[in-house]
DNA sequence: TTGAAAGCGCTACCAA
DNA sequence: TTGGTAGCGCTTTCAA
């Protein structure tokens, strides 16, 4: 059987299209009384609109929005961050009808080939990008291409475009004043990648907090937010001569597997060695010990950011916004130095 | 400025519309120079098709399909299976150039309602079910609806849906012959959800498997896949009278969370527990001990569903398919048990 | 308030 | 091989 389409309607009801276009719409140019009697007759002939032809009619709207996402395929599986942005971010559309399209890409020209696509085909009526890099070609590309943004992240190098951002220098400086405060004094931290706009400015945040404590031995080093780079670096770090009695991580993923190492080189967690991890998910809390972690309520940010993209969409002017900052939840993992 | 169109198109080239489309297409119906030339003004002009028309025009696809999940939301940002099997169905989909929905859904109701609006709107072409369960709605949905599906799992209840499916008897053969081989005899299974047709067959497995080896205490007992479920139903079973000396679970997440439970309890693995998961995702090398996991390639699955769902769409006529067997990838929690 | 009609961009059919 | 044209289902403008 045939779809039902508006014309069906408009048959059924001895009236014309455009009247039951009104009607549908809950626009005035229709009586109450016609419009009742075409909403049923709808109601009754299980009409729903077709998404192509709305699309397609002048002003129409897709009704879906983009999300690519590139990181490296073997961490994006057990990354939680992303499935809870996913999750956040579709609370907010499916209320308003709207479609989620997710693609992942190998690096960020495959990305803008994926903007420049689904601009170029109108698949989407907008992006939500995240993982804003050092001077990122994205914001920029986002100006000329007609296809509206909102980024998680920023807001430095956002180019104008309106993002939900964090300052993350308020839990580092919390993270960093508790495991001073427990003695530490060789506190390295387990970055995400150099290029992350994030990353770079809790690298400052890191930096800063640690000169106010005067931790002079604190520093940064470089990883990619996958398990095997987090064992990796962690393995090198505490094979050195003085190592660090603290590891502060940018994800969980990597704290994870820092803990492992740990265990594998027969370092004690806490007594030996603390671990901080960023992002808490509920895998922090499974593991033994579990893990002190900088909480933050990821599928909020998501259904935030969706939603600065749908007052985008509908015209509406829209300001960057900061959210909370994230929250140290001490666990298992961190405690005062046993020597 | 304004997207150019195949009108654009026409014009630039003094040739119809018509023309134009089959050039474009790739269809007979123009001479090799025509097309060249057409072709040539439509790079030029950075003329892409618009999707809402090509959908709207007769017999014209969407060029989207659809995936939704219905898992508690907490488990679904860890569990490492669906953004896995995601990452499978784009590689192939991407070459296509098909993009996908994706959607997160509270129950199978909730699932069934998107099912029909994605049908009723001409969202998608077609969609990959998973997680088939005992006495499934969808796949008796799925022959009403005009939504053409494949189903990851089956085949028994599939309903004729073409099905990508696993035999799990064969790794559960293996976990169980090894466990005993080392001389565990109170082997325990953590399963996901009783009403799961896979944890079903992998039930039925386990017990044939367990008989056959003489293992009389073998048994298993549900659980949700979300860690706190693996801690709690670990926390009880290691605190029975006879508590077992082997625990198989249903997936990694659960496997994580029982390892934490042991260490917590003072239970040491492998020695006086061995811990085997199920889906091996990096997750399971990075804790210590390093978990004994059976693989499957999930990123392949997600590659072929997604490959027959195109087949489907095609019109070409798909038999269902089987894939690889998991195998029993031994790590370093498992062990013979010391007594 | 209602009805008729003109697009939106594309595909596919039918004459020429 | 070509060009013209009729939809696809909807929104919206313009007369009636």
């Amino acid at each position: 059987m045939r779809r039902p389409t508006i014309m069906d309607i408009a048959k059924a009801a001895g009236v014309s299209k455009g009247a039951v276009s009104y009607a549908l719409n809950g626009r005035p140019g229709v009586s109450e009384s016609t419009r009742e009697r075409i909403l049923t007759i709808a109601n009754d002939l299980g009409w729903a609109p077709s998404n192509p032809a709305r699309a397609l009619a002048p002003g129409g709207r897709v009704g879906a929005i983009g999300m690519v996402v590139d990181r490296p395929a073997r961490s994006l599986g057990i990354e939680p961050f992303f499935m809870q942005l996913v999750s956040g971010v579709e609370t907010e559309l499916s209320d308003q009808g709207v479609d989620l399209m997710l693609q992942v890409a190998e690096d960020v020209e495959a990305e803008l080939a994926v903007y420049r696509r689904w601009a170029a085909e109108r698949r989407v009526d907008g992006v939500v990008m995240v993982d804003l890099r050092v001077s990122d070609p994205r914001p920029e590309m986002m100006g000329v291409l007609p296809l509206p943004a909102v980024l998680l992240g920023g807001p430095e190098g956002a180019g104008g475009l309106p993002c939900l951002y964090t300052d993350d220098g308020v839990p580092m400086r919390e993270v960093v004043h508790y495991l001073a405060a427990m003695g530490h004094r060789r506190i390295v931290r387990v970055a995400g990648p150099e290029d992350f706009v994030h990353t770079h400015s809790r690298t400052e945040a890191f930096r800063q907090a640690a000169e106010r404590s005067g931790l002079l031995q604190a520093r940064t080093v470089h990883a990619d937010y996958t398990g095997e780079a987090g064992s990796r670096t962690t393995r090198r770090l505490l094979a050195e001569a003085e190592p660090p009695t603290a590891l502060v991580y940018d994800n969980d993923l990597m704290a994870l597997a820092g803990l492992g190492v740990a265990a594998e080189m027969g370092i004690e967690v806490p007594s030996q060695l603390s671990i901080v991890a960023w992002d808490d998910s509920a895998l922090c809390q499974m593991v033994r010990p579990s893990l002190t972690a900088v909480s933050r309520d990821v599928v909020s940010h998501g259904r935030r950011v969706a939603s600065m993209l749908n007052a985008v969409l509908t015209g509406q002017r829209v300001e960057s916004e900061e959210t909370l900052p994230g929250e140290l939840r001490p666990r298992g993992s961190t405690g005062p130095l046993v020597v």
